[in-house]
DNA sequence: CCAGTGCTGCTACCC
DNA sequence: GCAGCACTGG
């Protein structure tokens, strides 16, 4: 029990803390211990005898819902916080609107269709209308869809508004209202809401029906808010109906952290926060206690180029820390191992664990090359986003059998699985069941229960088959009211046949596939084990599924090196961060290279880069990178140029100088790798790193372990006498640095980045390297 | 009906 | 550099 958690806080967040009633906007500059004011605050009103049951607390992503619910737990008590409903939008307003489904003519076991599941509904659709794929992009019409909806333009609105349509006839689409109407009618007939709905549809229910507003806003007399500046409109109209009969409303964020914007938040709900609530009470938090003060100079320095903000003055009381070091490398390829080398050198030569280093960058596809310099020398990571679990095929496909199970009405489901594993129902059958089933307006579900009676156009053997796959289904429907959501899955891999179809043959993919399915299984009864949940059944394990986020996920308490875009960055901190690929085009993203306010956007997201660092930051950007398996040429961010130079170190060459002549002369690059450290430290304190492919070395990276093996070293081992991050200089190419080694003894092979710019790959036998 | 193959288009970020 | 798809031959 915490009595005393008033005084661990500043005066400006006592005041957030203790100023509950009535509406209140609390601008929490970038480290300035947001999740402690909000954690307290909600301790707090629960102390001063506000029933948990009665605060509603939404969070940007469930993991943060969890870990603070169970850091209120801790000041509180555990009972006391219980009733606490906490989370993200969009699982909070899935359960209400499970609850209500009915009224809006859903079943209450409604699916959630993920963004693919929505592209493959509207890429159907405009194939049914044999609409031009190359004009009419699938992915390009479901944004246009998210975006609308969002503003809470429903498919009616749109019809009614010429505007919108003139947008499309503009942008040489002008079926696009139908395909949106067509969309969304698909939706609704399959029972399914998309991750827009769990919105728009909870708007709707408040819209339509008083008395259930009513009942939630009586409910939640307090609504806090975090992450405020990421909203979109739709959330926006939820919070606000919702808090309209109290007016207990905090709203926590920061203006200069919104990058949500392509989602369709809205930076106006901050903005305009205090013209919403006239009485509206507004407190600042500008310490800032994550970073270094240069740190937060550089951020500072770099939103000053935004104009469209709200007024506060980050500040930190923190050691002032060392200026951000900036690398030029040639490729992608070699910017990974620089990164790599120096969190290498980093790790032995100052202890730090691999946990403290997280690389950041601003596409998931930039993972690659860093991912593979990792690997080489044996550094433990872990990426985050990508591809997650839940989006691979084999589970994607289970997932499909389940939501059937639960939700016949599911076409998309339906379509998914019905000749998966092959069962003999092809093209040509599912075509004439569409028909079929579009002509009495019936959902494919109906025809498959009882095909005679449609009389579906197929021949004897067919039509057997397609009874046999509606027993199936009509049994794991059963099943799904009398046995739990583990042994129904159980039941689902083996009468489907996915299980066998993957045993069939040996190959290092079926394994995989069967590892994958057995790690579903595992988080299926891990579900059905939970006790903080009372509603088990499946339904509600794929709403988890479908809301769950890979930055949800429970941390295993391992050693590694965090991989991550920006965006899902957010909320993080690091001792040391290296934001890489800097480039044009990359960063800011090209696609931001049309309007001032996509621009600025990018910077807040660099913003969000740069302040979750405690200690460290290295910028780097490469020359050249592959980019859809080719090669390009790039040119350094221009964000790094907007960075005051008292920041970054002042030996560095001024960029336009860089930029005017692309390849540094010898002295200079030698100045660039002195600034960041790369020198050989490592040898003074006599540990050497390990050879690098050393498979082995991803699991003992203990560093005694390391150095003795290199002890061990048989004498003439040409690794012994050089090691990455020495600087040696070679009789043709001059000074360079040793970026990567490979092989052992005779074959050894040593790459080394000369001070033209150029790595070359040697034979250290021949290449007669001297150590300067 | 199905499996294998070649082509295309894409890649920004996420609930 | 890959995934999703359309096409083709069995």
């Amino acid at each position: 029990m915490q009595e005393d958690y008033l005084a661990q806080l500043n005066p400006s967040q006592k005041e957030a803390v203790l100023y509950t009633e009535g509406p209140l906007m609390i601008i929490a500059g970038a480290g300035s211990g947001k999740t402690r004011v909000l954690t307290y605050r909600i301790a707090h009103l629960v102390k001063k005898g506000v029933d948990s049951y009665n605060i509603l607390s939404l969070t940007f992503t469930n993991k943060a819902a969890k870990e603070m619910k169970e850091r209120i737990g801790k000041v509180i008590g555990k009972g006391e916080s219980k009733n606490l409903w906490m989370g993200t939008f969009h699982s909070v307003f899935s359960k209400i609107l499970r609850f209500e489904a009915d009224k809006l003519g859903y079943p209450n076991s409604f699916t959630i269709y993920d963004s693919d599941d929505s592209k493959k509904v509207v890429g159907r659709i405009i194939k049914d209308l044999s609409l031009d794929k190359d004009v009419y992009k699938a992915a390009q019409i479901q944004s246009r869809i998210s975006s609308l909806k969002n503003n809470l333009i429903t498919v009616k609105a749109y019809w009614g508004n010429a505007e919108y349509q003139e947008q499309d006839s503009a942008a040489q689409r002008p079926q696009f209202g139908k395909i949106y109407e067509l969309y969304t009618q698909a939706c609704f007939k399959s029972g399914a809401m998309d991750f827009d709905d769990l919105l728009l549809k909870t708007n709707e229910l408040f819209h339509k029906f008083p008395e259930v507003l009513m009942k939630y806003q009586t409910r939640f007399k307090y609504v806090l808010v975090d992450e405020y500046q990421d909203t979109n409109h739709s959330q926006y109209l939820i919070i606000k109906a919702l808090a309209s009969r109290f007016e207990n409303i905090c709203v926590v964020g920061d203006d200069a952290q919104s990058i949500y914007a392509f989602r369709g938040a809205n930076i106006y709900n901050i903005l305009n926060f205090q013209k919403d609530y006239k009485d509206a009470k507004m407190i600042r938090l500008e310490q800032n206690y994550r970073s270094t003060k240069n740190i937060v100079g550089a951020a500072n320095s770099i939103i000053k180029h935004n104009s469209k903000q709200l007024k506060k003055e980050v500040w930190t009381d923190n050691d002032p820390g060392d200026q951000i070091p900036v690398f030029k490398t040639t490729s992608d390829a070699e910017e990974g191992m620089l990164v790599s080398s120096m969190i290498f050198e980093e790790i032995h030569r100052n202890q730090q664990k691999n946990k403290d280093f997280a690389i950041l960058y601003r596409t998931n596809s930039q993972s690659r090359s860093i991912e593979e310099a990792l690997r080489k020398r044996g550094i433990p990571y872990r990426i985050y986003g990508g591809l997650s679990f839940y989006q691979r095929k084999e589970i994607k496909d289970i997932l499909a059998y389940m939501k059937l199970a639960v939700n016949t009405r599911d076409n998309e489901a339906l379509r998914r699985v019905i000749n998966y594993p092959a069962r003999g129902i092809g093209q040509t059958t599912l075509d004439k069941l569409a028909i079929t089933a579009s002509n009495q307006d019936k959902n494919l579900w109906d025809i498959i229960e009882m095909p005679e009676l449609y009389q579906v156009p197929v021949n004897k053997g067919t039509m057997t088959k397609l009874t046999q796959f509606g027993l199936m289904i009509k049994a794991f429907g059963e099943e799904s009211k009398r046995i739990d959501a583990y042994l129904l899955t159980k039941m689902i891999l083996e009468r489907t046949g996915i299980v066998r179809e993957f045993q069939k043959e040996n190959t290092p993919e079926n394994i995989s596939r069967l590892d994958n399915l057995e790690e579903l299984l595992n988080a299926v009864k891990e579900f059905s084990e939970r006790e903080d949940i009372e509603d088990k059944s499946l339904s509600v394990f794929m709403e988890d599924v479908a809301l769950l986020t890979d930055s949800d996920k429970e941390l295993d308490d391992d050693d590694h090196v965090s991989l991550m875009t920006i965006h899902q960055s957010k909320g993080l901190e690091y001792p040391n961060v290296f934001i890489v690929g800097l480039e044009e085009d990359l960063f800011p993203s090209q696609m931001s290279a049309h309007s001032r306010a996509d621009l600025e956007e990018e910077r807040r997201l660099f913003y969000v880069a740069l302040t979750r660092a405690e200690k460290k930051v290295v910028l780097s950007y490469a020359l050249t990178r592959y980019r859809w398996g080719k090669l390009n040429d790039c040119e350094p961010s221009r964000f790094i140029d907007e960075i005051g130079t008292e920041f970054l170190d002042i030996q560095f060459p001024s960029f336009q100088k860089i930029r005017a002549n692309n390849s540094l002369n010898s002295e200079s690059t030698e100045k660039i790798f002195q600034q960041a450290g790369i020198k050989s430290k490592l040898l003074k304190k006599g540990v050497k790193p390990k050879p690098a492919v050393n498979e082995a070395g991803i699991k003992s990276r203990n560093l005694k372990k390391v150095s003795q093996v290199q002890q061990a070293a048989p004498i003439g081992d040409f690794l012994t006498s050089f090691e990455v991050g020495m600087k040696v200089s070679h009789h043709k190419f001059g000074a360079g640095v040793v970026m990567e080694m490979e092989g052992l003894g005779a074959n050894a092979k040593i790459t080394v980045l000369f001070g033209d710019g150029q790595s070359r790959k040697l034979f250290v036998k021949f290449a007669k390297l001297v150590r300067v």
